[in-house]
DNA sequence: TCAATAGTGTCTATGAGACAGTATGGT
DNA sequence: ACCATACTGTCTCATAGACACTATTGA
């Protein structure tokens, strides 16, 4: 029997893995630290958990401090929590990393915490030098992202409402790095029990006929699922 | 800026879900609680993460400790971070937990932290009342392991080696709760690439023609993965 | 011989990839 | 008219469910 109580410093944060697409790309949400360590360093958006505060509650606060966005609109799942010890040198921290998604969000308002803040391609991101562990819990979100949109329906949390099919084939097409038939992506996505809904309304794009718009559906499973592999053999 | 920098007293642990295979049921280790708070009451076993562990670590070193087991050869997953204001009556703790899958693992040894623990059918533990909100990680354990059935090769943690295809179904009849089709389920596993490696032996049953033996093969991942259900139209 | 389980083969339905063809807007 | 994109339909192949059939053991 151990004489441990778990009474030795330690603290206990949140960090962000905040993913949207903008102009065709993948981008994360990155800060400028003001503070040591890292100081000037880029990091994940993220804080302490308070006293009175739940892990999903911190990360809905932060999302808002962060982003000056309602966190209730975005999907928010958490990811893994992080505690090898000297991760932060200072003292032993945990940090319950959450990955939130949402459509083309606001660039980050000055005269709030998120004034440092700015949006990365998730690819250029991958290659700078992040602070803390920061990179892993980033490639963990992005693993994590690619592997939900086959088998759930997060996909159309990156769209505004309304969308057109093309706007969440578009987020396949980007966040896997393929291209994918539009039919088929129209057959397989229309024949999912509520995967979408349509609002009966059209867009008239730039060039082209018009296309249907459509709302999120109810489901949050998407089967069969979207396969992302052209017959791995 | 908030002037919080998480030093308020927290504690950090981490709990397992151990899941195994006894006399055809999906069975969790649970231990008998030796001190307040829930005195005598069922929990999931676990413990304080210690200065310089991480966090799969510590998850390991309480494996061996309540089973008496080498952890190194079972699954370990990290399953998700819980950490409600008042989830520990005493001081503000966070638990992560920790998901595990071994064959049919030996009964706890008396003398050791295990003297307390015991198997318990998993439809049972479920109904009963267990410490904290342990209630709330043994079914997001259940719900993970029935998934990651599907779309991984975990299935054949639950067996020991070698083992027989007809084994093997055994697990994904069980924890789903349902009956495959012994030929269909042979053709999938074995087209599926490095599921299982034959052995080329042969274990002779108490009735019937002896089955072909195989070990767990590379892949992690199964695909086309197992459908569970029969149409869901 | 039968009972019981292991393993093989086949028919059919479904769904995905490929892609031709039609519809509807702007210029 | 033409172009670009949205949408529809069709052919083919791969895979899963259902299930008949054969193989190999012990009683």
């Amino acid at each position: 029997m151990s004489k441990y109580d778990g009474t030795a410093p330690v603290a206990v944060t949140v960090d962000l893995v905040i993913f949207t697409l903008r102009e065709s790309a993948l981008q994360v949400l990155l800060i400028e630290r003001g503070k040591p360590p890292y100081m000037g360093g880029l990091a994940l958006p993220g804080g302490f958990v308070r006293d009175h505060e739940d892990l999903r509650g911190a990360a809905l606060r932060e999302l808002g401090e962060e982003t000056g966005l309602d966190g209730g609109k975005l999907h928010l799942e958490q990811l893994r929590t992080f505690g090898t010890p000297g991760r932060d040198p200072r003292v032993r921290t945990f940090t319950v990393a959450y990955l939130a998604l949402g459509p083309d969000l606001p660039t980050p308002v000055a005269g709030t915490d998120a004034a440092h803040a700015r949006w990365m391609p998730v690819a250029e991101a991958l290659t700078v030098e992040l602070a803390f562990d920061h990179r892993a819990i980033l490639r963990e979100g992005l693993d994590r992202a690619r592997a939900k949109l086959e088998y759930t329906t997060v996909a159309a949390a990156f769209c505004q409402e309304p969308f057109t099919l093309a706007d969440l084939r578009h987020v396949y097409e980007v966040v896997w790095d393929l291209e994918l038939d539009p039919s088929n992506f129209r057959r397989k996505v229309l024949k999912a029990d509520d995967f979408v809904v349509p609002t009966g309304a059209l867009r008239a794009p730039e060039v082209g006929r018009p296309a249907e718009l459509y709302r999120r559906g109810r489901s949050e499973i998407l089967y069969p699922p979207m396969v992302r592999t052209t017959h791995p053999s």
